[in-house]
RNA sequence: GCGAGGGUGGCGGAAUUGGUAGACGCCCAGGACUUAAAAUCCUGUGAGGGAAACCUCGUGCGGGUUCGAUUCCCGCCCCUCGCACCA
C-alpha cells in the first residue's frame, strides 16, 4: 500500500489544474452563476495565515458551489499600489515598481501551492496602467457628475522630511521616520462628494440585512451618522450678523440660555474685536489649536471656554443671551455653533455649571418639578414642552415638527439633517499611486485630461527621495504639458489617488478584466454582479465597504451596473491568533504557511483551518491541531487504500443474512446522514468545522465496518460491495472542497474518467436518512433515566406504555403518582411523578 | 457611557426549533505491535462518590418561566470588538 504523499499528490493537481485551466469561466446566461470573492490581497512580501484563512474558506464554498452545478466566478488580483512599497523602495534602495512585481511572484507561487482554484485569466494587478486608467476615467467621470472637487485640508505634516504624512505614519505625534514633531497643516486636494450619497448608503443597508453582519451595518450606519433637526438662526445683538446652529431639539429651544462657537468658527474671532475679551480670545483659540485633537474631543475631556464679548438673541423668546466659545465645539461638525439647552443637555449642563451659566426647565419633567437648581444632571429624555410659550404641551416629534414650521414661516430656521460622514479626501501627495488625470493651465485653469489621453501613465524611471516625498513633483518631464484646450505650456497634477479607489471597484473589473473601451463590460458586469459572497477582514468594515458601495451607487446612476449594492453576502473572518495573541511579527509568532505546506500538504493546511473554528470566529493556531489534521487525511488514504481489494475482489457471499442486511442498511443510512449534514452545515450554516467533523464520523463509522466485515465469516456481497464502494466515492467527493488534491486523487485511482468537480456533489434521499431502530430518552422528572432502542414507526401510546412498564423507571416511579406524561416523538418520554 | 458579540472539560470547539450537555479533534494515561523508537491500532478521559451497577453535581453568578433551560425572561460580574463631547 503506497503511504499518502501529499508533495507528489499536490504538484501533481496543481499542475494540471493549471494546464487545463480548470477553472476558467465564462459567463454564459444559460447557467446559473455563482460570484465568490476574497477580498484581493496587498503583495506585502509573502502571504501570511490571515490569507490562508480568508482564501482557503472562499476556496471550500467555490468548490462546493462548482460541484453543485453553479458557474463560479472566483478571481483574484492584487491591491499593488500603496506606501509600503514606497518605504520599501527607500529602504533597499530598489524602486517601487520592481519590489511590487517580486512580491507579486512570491505570493503567487505561496497562493498556488495552496491549490485554490481561481480563475487565473482574470488576474488583476492595480499598479497597470491598464487598470488603473480606469481610476482615473472613474475621476473624470465623477468630476462631469459634480461629485469631485477641491477644497483645503488638515493634512499631517513633518516639517523636517518636508512631506505629507498619512495617519498611521504618525506614531504619538512624531514622524515615524525622522521622530520629530508633526503639524496640522491646510493643504488643497481633491474630494469625493460621498455625502451627496450618505442617505442613499444609509437607506440601502436596510436590503443588506441578512446578507451582512449586523456589525457591520451598524458600524456603517455609525459612521454615516445621521440626525434629524433643525437649523437656526441666532441674531448677534446691535450687530447685522447671525449665528447658524445645528441642533436635534428645536423643541428645547426656550431653553437656550447660551450659545457657544467652535474656536475656529470666523465669528469667534471677528465678534470679540473691540470688546474687552479681544485678547482673551485670541490667547484661548491659540491655547485650543495647540491642544491635540483627540484630547480636545474625549468625552470627560475638560470643558475650557471664555465669554466672546457679544449677545444673540433667543428667536423664539426674544431673550438675549451670550456667546461664549469652547473646546467642545467643533468646527468640522454641523455649523461649528451650538446653541446650548443645559436643562436637557449634558454636556452644555457641565460647562453651564462650570461657569455658572443659567439653566432653565423647558421640557417638563415626569415629577413636575421644574426649579433648574435641583437638576443633578441634564434631562435629555424627550417630554411635553413648558415655559415655551404657545408652544408649551407638545411633545416630542409633533413638538419638533412644530416648532420647525414656525422657525420656517418666520424664515429663521428650518428642519434638516446632518450627517456625521465627511467627504472623502482622495489627494495623496506619494508616488506609488495612481496619477490625478488633471492639468493646471494659468489660462485655462484647472483641466480635465481628455479621455482620449487616458492613460497619464506613472513615469516608472522616477527616483524617490530618501525622506518620502514624491518625485513626481521634480520629474519635469511628468509635469510639463500642454494645456489640452489651448496648448500652452501647463503643468501636471502631481497628487496621486488615494489607493482605497483601486479597490472601490475591483470586484466589477473582474467580470470582464480585459475589456479596452471601459472599466468593464455592462453586459459581463450585468451577468455576474452582484458578487454572491464577499469574504474579508472585519477591518475594512468601514472604510473599503463604503466606498465601494459608494462607486458601484454611482456606477448604477451611470447605467452602468444593474444592482443596488454590489455585494449580497458579506462574511468577516476572524483573526489568525496563536498564544492568546493575533499572529505578527510584533509578538514573533508567526506561522509560515510555507512552512506548513512543505511539512504536511496544502490539504492538511486547510482542513486544519476550516476545522479549529468556525469562519467568523477567531482560530487559535495549534500545532498539534495540525498534525491531528494530517493524521485524518492518512487515514482517509489508508481507507480507501485498505478497501480497494473489496471492490476488486469478485463477488462471492450472499446477502440474505439479517445481520448483514441490518448492517448495510445501516451503512446506507449513514452515507445519506453524512451528506445531508455535511451539505447543510456548508449551505446553510457555513459551518466547516462542523461539516469536517461529520465527515470524520463517517470515516470512523467506515473504518468500524471494514474491520466488522473483515472477521466476518463471509466474503463481501455484491450488495455490501457496490454499497461501500458508494460510501468510498461520498466521502472523497464531500471531502473534495477542503481537501481537493487527495480528493482528486482518489478519485482518479479509483477508475473515475472525470474530476470530482465535474461529478457534482452528492444528494441524499431522505428515505434512507431513517433508522429502524432508534433510541429513546426516557425521564423521570426531567432526569435521564433509561434509553429504550424502539421501532423508527412505534405509536405514542405504545411508547407510553413501553416507557412506563420498564424495569429501571419502576424503580424511580413505584410509590409515585404519575401526573403527566408527555412525549417528544422520536426523541423523549418525560415522566412526572411525585 | 452607548451598541454588538461572547463566557461550555486540561485545550480548540459541538449541541440547527426549549428535549440525552461535552459531537469531532487535540492533549494526557494505559495497552497492542516492535529488539527499540517512530508510525499505526485499541481502551479510557467533565468533577466527586462507588468494586461495580449506578448516583450526585455541572454550561460566568443570582433569580424566574417550564414537565424539561447552554438555549427564553429579569438582575449582576467578566472578556473582546466597534463608537464615543457629533450639538
Amino acid at each position: 500500500m503506497p503511504d499518502y504523499d501529499p508533495k507528489t499528490i499536490e504538484a501533481k493537481w496543481q499542475k494540471r489544474w493549471e494546464e487545463e485551466k480548470s477553472f476558467k469561466v465564462e459567463a454564459d446566461p444559460a447557467k446559473p452563476k455563482y460570484y465568490l470573492l476574497e477580498m484581493f490581497p496587498y503583495p506585502s512580501g509573502r502571504i501570511h495565515m490571515g490569507h490562508v484563512r480568508n482564501y482557503t474558506i472562499g476556496d471550500a464554498l467555490a468548490r462546493f458551489k462548482m460541484m453543485k452545478g453553479l458557474n463560479v466566478l472566483h478571481p483574484i488580483g492584487w491591491d499593488a499600489f500603496g506606501m509600503p512599497a514606497e518605504n520599501a523602495a527607500i529602504q533597499n534602495q530598489s524602486h517601487p515598481d520592481t519590489w511590487t512585481h517580486a512580491n507579486i511572484k512570491t505570493m503567487t507561487a505561496q497562493i498556488k501551492r495552496l491549490g485554490l482554484s481561481y480563475d487565473w485569466d482574470r488576474e488583476i494587478t492595480t499598479c497597470e496602467p491598464e487598470y488603473y486608467r480606469w481610476n482615473q476615467w472613474c475621476f473624470l467621470k465623477f468630476m462631469e457628475r459634480g461629485l469631485v472637487y477641491r477644497k483645503n485640508s488638515e493634512v499631517n505634516w513633518c516639517e523636517s522630511c518636508n512631506t505629507v504624512l498619512a495617519n498611521e505614519q504618525v506614531v504619538d505625534g512624531l514622524c515615524w521616520r525622522c521622530d520629530s514633531e508633526v503639524v496640522p497643516k491646510l493643504q488643497e486636494g481633491w474630494f469625493f462628494k460621498i455625502t451627496d450619497y450618505a442617505d442613499r448608503l444609509l437607506e440601502a443597508c436596510k436590503d443588506l440585512e441578512g446578507g451582512w453582519p449586523e456589525q457591520v451595518l451598524t458600524m456603517q450606519t455609525n459612521w454615516i451618522g445621521k440626525s434629524t433637526g433643525a437649523e437656526v438662526d441666532f441674531q448677534i445683538k446691535d450687530s447685522k450678523e447671525s449665528i447658524q446652529v445645528f441642533t436635534t431639539r428645536p423643541d428645547t429651544l426656550y431653553g437656550a440660555t447660551f450659545m457657544v462657537l467652535a474656536p475656529e468658527h470666523p465669528l469667534t474671532h471677528s465678534l470679540s474685536r473691540g470688546t474687552k475679551q479681544e485678547k482673551t480670545i485670541d490667547a484661548f483659540i491659540k491655547e485650543v489649536k495647540n491642544q491635540d485633537k483627540i484630547a480636545r474631543t474625549r468625552e470627560g475631556g475638560e470643558k475650557l471656554g471664555v465669554f466672546i464679548g457679544a449677545h444673540a438673541v433667543n428667536p423664539l423668546n426674544g431673550e438675549t443671551i451670550p456667546v461664549w466659545t469652547a473646546n467642545f465645539v467643533l468646527m468640522d461638525y454641523g455649523t461649528g455653533a451650538i446653541m446650548s439647552v443645559p436643562a436637557h443637555d449634558q454636556r452644555d449642563f457641565e460647562f453651564a455649571k462650570k461657569y455658572k451659566l443659567p439653566i432653565r426647565i423647558v421640557i417638563r419633567p415626569p415629577d413636575g418639578n421644574t426649579h433648574a437648581d435641583d437638576l443633578k444632571e441634564a434631562m435629555t429624555a424627550p417630554g411635553p414642552m413648558t415655559q415655551s410659550g404657545s408652544f408649551d404641551g407638545l411633545a416630542g416629534d409633533e413638538a419638533k415638527q412644530k416648532v420647525c414650521e414656525y422657525l420656517q414661516s418666520k424664515k429663521i430656521g428650518k428642519a434638516t439633517v446632518q450627517f456625521r460622514l465627511r467627504d472623502w479626501g482622495v489627494s495623496r501627495q506619494r508616488y506609488w499611486g495612481t496619477p490625478v488625470p488633471i492639468i493646471f493651465c494659468e489660462k485655462c485653469g484647472t483641466v480635465p485630461v481628455p479621455y482620449a489621453d487616458l492613460p497619464v501613465v506613472l513615469p516608472l524611471d522616477a527616483q524617490l527621495g530618501d525622506k518620502g516625498q514624491s518625485p513626481l513633483k521634480s520629474l519635469d518631464s511628468f509635469i510639463n504639458v500642454p494645456c489640452p484646450k489651448c496648448k500652452a505650456p501647463a503643468k501636471r497634477e502631481t497628487d496621486t489617488l488615494d489607493t482605497f479607489i483601486c479597490s472601490s471597484w475591483y470586484f466589477e473589473r473582474f467580470t470582464s478584466p480585459h475589456e479596452e473601451k471601459a472599466p468593464f463590460s455592462k453586459e459581463s458586469n450585468r451577468y455576474w454582479m452582484a458578487v454572491d459572497q464577499y469574504i474579508g477582514g472585519i477591518e475594512h468594515a468601514i472604510l473599503h465597504l463604503l466606498y465601494s458601495r459608494f462607486f458601484h451607487h454611482v456606477f448604477r446612476d451611470m447605467g452602468l451596473v444593474a444592482t443596488k449594492e454590489p455585494f449580497a453576502h458579506l462574511l468577516t473572518q476572524g483573526m489568525v491568533i496563536k498564544d492568546g495573541r493575533k499572529m505578527s511579527k510584533r509578538w514573533g509568532n508567526v506561522v509560515d504557511p510555507d512552512h506548513i505546506i512543505d511539512r504536511y500538504g496544502a490539504d492538511t493546511a486547510r482542513l486544519f483551518i476550516l476545522f479549529a473554528a468556525p469562519p467568523t470566529k477567531q482560530l487559535e493556531w495549534s500545532d498539534q491541531g495540525v498534525e491531528g489534521s494530517f493524521k485524518f487525511l492518512k487515514r482517509v488514504w489508508r481507507l480507501f487504500e485498505g478497501s480497494k481489494n473489496i471492490f476488486d475482489d469478485k463477488p462471492a457471499g450472499d446477502d440474505t443474512e439479517a445481520e448483514l442486511q441490518t448492517q448495510l442498511k445501516d451503512l446506507r443510512r449513514i452515507i445519506h446522514v453524512t451528506i445531508k449534514r455535511v451539505t447543510e452545515d456548508i449551505e446553510r450554516r457555513m459551518q466547516f468545522n462542523t461539516a469536517i467533523a461529520a465527515i470524520m464520523e463517517f470515516v470512523n463509522h467506515l473504518q468500524k465496518f471494514l474491520e466488522g466485515w473483515m472477521k466476518h465469516p463471509h466474503e463481501p456481497s455484491a450488495k455490501g460491495q457496490a454499497l461501500f464502494k458508494e460510501a468510498i466515492e461520498t466521502l472523497i467527493l464531500v471531502l473534495s472542497p477542503f481537501a481537493p488534491h487527495i480528493a482528486e486523487e482518489m478519485w482518479e485511482r479509483l477508475g473515475q474518467p472525470d474530476t470530482t468537480h465535474q461529478a457534482g456533489w452528492p444528494e441524499y434521499k431522505e428515505e434512507y436518512l431513517r433508522a429502524d431502530q432508534i433510541e429513546i430518552v426516557v425521564q423521570v422528572n426531567g432526569k435521564v433515566r433509561q434509553k429504550l432502542l424502539v421501532s423508527e414507526s412505534i405509536d405514542e401510546a405504545s411508547l407510553k406504555v413501553k416507557s412506563l412498564e420498564d424495569p429501571r423507571i419502576r424503580e424511580w416511579t413505584d410509590g409515585k403518582e404519575v401526573k403527566k406524561v408527555i412525549v417528544v416523538p422520536k426523541k423523549l418520554v418525560n415522566i412526572v411523578a411525585k
